[in-house]
DNA sequence: TGTACATCAGTGAACGCGCGTTCACTGATGTAC
DNA sequence: TGTACATCAGTGAACGCGCGTTCACTGATGTAC
């Protein structure tokens, strides 16, 4: 997977690399109360504590800014999910212990972040020739099969008569509504929201019934 | 429920109403392939025949556009909803039955105009104060209880030992999912996607899987 | 039935604001010899 | 160790484009008597 880069060229000296953290940070900051529209690159740099010119000097543009957020959230992500993938106590797991592990972690990423996350997510939707989408498809193609086959050896434990849609479709539920409702429900006003714990119980839960688990 | 106006005046004649109908079907045509910022004034009066200041003289400014469309979708889908919650068929239908017509009902409303709702979606998202979230929440507070109420007075068919919290997170499931499949997925390419019928199936019954529902 | 007037409806050029981006310039850091 | 030069990094005022909105004006429809 090659991208074209988001910076106009990567910093050199320890002094530019700070200055692109903190604008980096900076606007992750921002996106916690703004659409990435509502955004300036004057606040941005203001934040930061440095000037537009520096900003050009390390983004393309304005979209490349969202680029490099993007590229620092997904090496993290990609990052932590391998490592759970590849944990030694992931193979002899159950089904539903999977389940319950990869719905702890998602949520506990998703809770971070979420400003970020907004941003990214509606990019993504509307773009689908951008970059998002490419590392949204990338982050699918390459982490879920992971997930998949280790369910999809345990389907002589499931009820569906068609396992590998249901493992797959049972898990984009799941996903839909804990990005749905981590990302969007704190911006209602007044409507009972559900605890991070109760989420994960509960979304796990219906995964599994949806696939017709046979046990604990 | 008292909405602050969308539009400056009503239309008095049956010319401007005819106008006002056109800027409107124009917008909508539009919002198939652009997001609303990306929707210009000047694009919507050129392909509805119309002049700016026809425009504003009936709508308040751009996003007095979109709060008229949201309450014409709006109508709409109360209208249809209630219909299908107030007829004869639904009091002696089962659980399983109910809610693969609800389901049925929903991927049908919103298989159509999906370039529209992705707008609106994202707008009551966004803006939580808005007319757009105002309508939202009135929707979910006045329509869904038909179908919550209907569905609890068989909760002792359910084994989830929380028929009330699985009803309504269960609803919330099928409802996210199949947004999301229905309005962003298109936008994907080279991605298998789900018939209408088959997400319709599998989605109620993932929602009666969950609730633990016995029976047919 | 006709006339006068009020209101409704529509037109499109011009305005102006916000914000992304450029650019001429200054200062800091690294390197060759 | 010092000097000269190249490159990296940063500054912020000024520019300019796009697009929502205004407004002075023309034409159409309705109503009173």
């Amino acid at each position: 997977m090659t991208f074209t880069p988001s910076v106009v060229q990567r910093p050199q000296q320890t002094r530019s690399h700070e200055t692109m953290t903190q604008i980096l940070d900076a606007a992750a900051r921002i996106l916690e109360t703004k659409t990435f529209e509502e955004l300036t690159v004057t606040e941005v740099v203001r934040q930061a504590g440095t000037s537009v010119g520096a900003f050009y000097g390390r983004f393309k543009d304005k979209d490349g800014l969202l680029q490099a957020l993007d590229e620092r959230f997904f090496e993290e992500l990609a990052r932590e999910f391998l490592a759970l993938m590849l944990s030694p106590a992931w193979n002899d797991a159950s089904a539903a212990e999977l389940i319950r592990q990869v719905t702890r972690f998602l949520i506990d990423i998703y809770g971070r972040q979420k400003g970020l996350l907004r941003s990214l997510t509606m990019k993504a939707r509307f773009y689908g020739d951008s970059q998002f989408k490419e590392r949204e498809r990338y982050a699918w193609d390459e982490l879920f099969p992971h997930l998949e086959s280790a369910l999809l050896r345990q389907s002589h434990r499931m009820r569906h008569p068609h396992p590998a849609l249901a493992v797959r479709l049972g898990f984009q539920q799941l996903f839909f509504t804990l990005r749905e409702v981590l990302l969007w429900e704190p911006l209602l006003k007044g409507k009972p929201t559900y605890s991070a714990q109760m989420l994960a119980a509960e979304l796990s839960r219906a995964y599994l019934a949806y696939l017709g688990w046979e046990g604990d």
